[in-house]
DNA sequence: TAAGTTGTCGAAAACGTTTTAGATTTATTT
DNA sequence: AAATAAATCTAAAACGTTTTCGACAACTTA
């Protein structure tokens, strides 16, 4: 059960081991009897190349990183999912490495991956990464980096996105198109570009159908959670009862809303049309479905190792690197918790 | 920006490359002296060994395999995320790849992860491997393989598993002791020793309360999709109106059945109790919310890549392996889907 | 026949590390 | 002072591959 190695090959064979490498990549300077004679021993042994030691001479290693905020998520999973599939297809291994939204593991892990030679590192940032130099320095010097979902506009790179700007207003002129006139939004944490560009969608809709921007209205939700969602219910309920529709940054935040005011007896969608974000399992199964935006995750990590590998493949080619943004289009899911 | 190597350190020190090597690692032939002199340099030039190199020399990669039916499911997103947490403790990379549930995914699979050289592979079966020839062999050839959750009987080696029978029976039994009479079972497929075992549970709750097993009340959920428990939840209103409670394999189903009687106005938990499996995510947003054993997830990721750490350093150490199998404690979790 | 061409092969260096076995120097013992 | 022991170092092989460069033979050409 000893590994076969290209001396063993070339020692039965007679011949030398660079004859051995050679013939099986088709040089042209191996005769094509001896050609045969390596192939069909290497193919009845079963031969297979060590991994690490072509790594080794060849400076590649196959393998990708892929640092993912959360993995229990739907979303992100879907990622994963994807990198994983378009990886698969070019020979390439995955390591999923996760930062817990913390700027420390981020940079630790990056650091990793690095010491584990990959190729290159798909990177979605933490909520709290404000500090970009770990990563402007190490794009500088070339390594391969792609950006996905949750950028920054600091950095120069390549980056996988959807627009969110857009998403939000698309979801926000739905509502107004369905006669809601006094549109609550449930916002995430402050930092991440995500929640500022949903933000700025949503009030983007509203200026462009002249309804007033209330600030009152506009809740943070600290931990888009089920139960940050079910506070702001109460909160509406409470002090805004002119609010007809919510538009959330997630489809759970939203699902807690919906949940919350339908215990203070609101109907939903009749008095209250409940709008999320993302398109999770989830939003088929709540009461009223949840009509939401359907944010591709398994395209979104299919095309962020696409473009990956173009920069892997670039640069082993000494092709100049074009950095580019890809946009994933977005779409509105309407179920029962709009009218 | 070029790579510091040993090489490096070893000509600006004026010594050999052994020697620093040597020096970096204690090692007690060298002296105090120049040990000093190496670290300080190693250090202030951010020396970091190459791993590639490492790996080679050493046979090992610190690197494992982590194979997963289906990354988009909370579940296994929970063991993905343990087994990563406890490997980063450990130094170890992970490498997660999907089966999809094939048999034929699984084989190659298992193939790309050997010709990594990862020092061991978690393997959770796909719903339809039936031949275990490529584990057996593999594992009778002393490579470390740990199965977690999907496991068989017939290959030996360490398991990471739940007691599906005893969950199983005391979610039965709490639906009997909270006076349900007439108890259905959604099961799974019929092939994996989940789906035998969950129903195993049940029957034995049944026997052991005298209550007469009916076998017109066991459906099988080809999908384990919400669409099947809301095809079943019409077949038990059609023809079988003495049901009071619902026992399902999964908490997606579950809720499917949920969701179909409620549409049929069967009120829950008044005149069917329903008991899921797993505790989801979505446990917690139906409406009522779903009654459920939990499912330790994350706990067995970690748990599966201990086992597997011991196992490789057992066989590092040329220490004899000792099979082992881990059972993780699951609990009931009572919310109100159930009397 | 001398020079050039072509076809086929292998030695050796390289990737960067680890470790064995031996070499060299210094210190300790008789 | 010679023999032995201890301390410190290094050469070299090893892990398994890839690729450059040159060697050699056989065949063409002038």
């Amino acid at each position: 059960m000893a590994k076969i190695t290209l001396k063993k090959i070339a020692e039965t064979l007679g011949i030398s081991v660079a004859t051995v490498s050679k013939a099986l990549k088709d040089y042209d300077d191996v005769s094509p009897e001896t050609k045969a004679k390596v192939k069909s021993l290497a193919e009845s042994l079963n031969y297979k190349p060590n991994f690490l030691a072509q790594s080794l001479r060849n400076q590649e290693s196959k393998t990708i990183g892929l640092i993912i905020p959360e993995i229990v998520h739907h979303f992100f999973a879907s990622i994963i999912a994807g990198v994983i599939n378009a990886a698969k297809k070019k020979g390439y291994l995955v390591i999923t490495l996760q930062s817990g939204e913390s700027y420390d593991f981020e940079k630790k892990q990056i650091e990793l991956l690095l010491d584990k030679n990959v190729d290159g590192i798909l990177l979605s940032l933490a909520d709290n990464t404000v500090d970009y130099m770990h990563l402007s320095n190490l794009i500088e010097s070339g390594f391969p980096i792609v950006l996905y979902d949750k950028i920054t506009k600091s950095i120069h790179c390549s980056k996988v996105v959807i627009n969110d700007q857009k998403a939000a207003f698309n979801a926000t002129q739905y509502l107004i198109d369905t006669g809601c006139k006094k549109i609550a939004h449930v916002r995430g944490p402050l930092k991440p570009q995500t929640t500022i560009d949903r933000f700025i969608g949503y009030k983007n809709a509203l200026k462009e159908n002249d309804i007033e921007f209330d600030t009152s209205i506009v809740f943070e939700a600290p931990h888009l959670s089920l139960e940050d969602g079910q506070k702001i219910a109460k909160e509406i309920y409470k002090n805004h009862k002119d609010v007809d529709a919510v538009f959330a940054f997630t489809d759970l935040t939203a699902t807690g809303v919906m949940v919350g005011l339908k215990e203070l007896n609101v109907k939903i969608p009749e008095e209250v049309s409940i709008m999320g974000f993302s398109n999770w399992l989830l939003t088929r199964i709540t009461s009223p479905k949840l009509s939401t935006v359907n944010q591709p995750g398994f395209k979104m990590g299919k095309q962020a190792f696409k473009v990956l590998y173009k920069e892997i493949k670039d640069r082993k080619a000494k092709t100049k690197v074009e950095f580019k943004t890809v946009e994933l289009p977005t779409k509105l899911v309407i179920r029962d918790s709009t009218r």
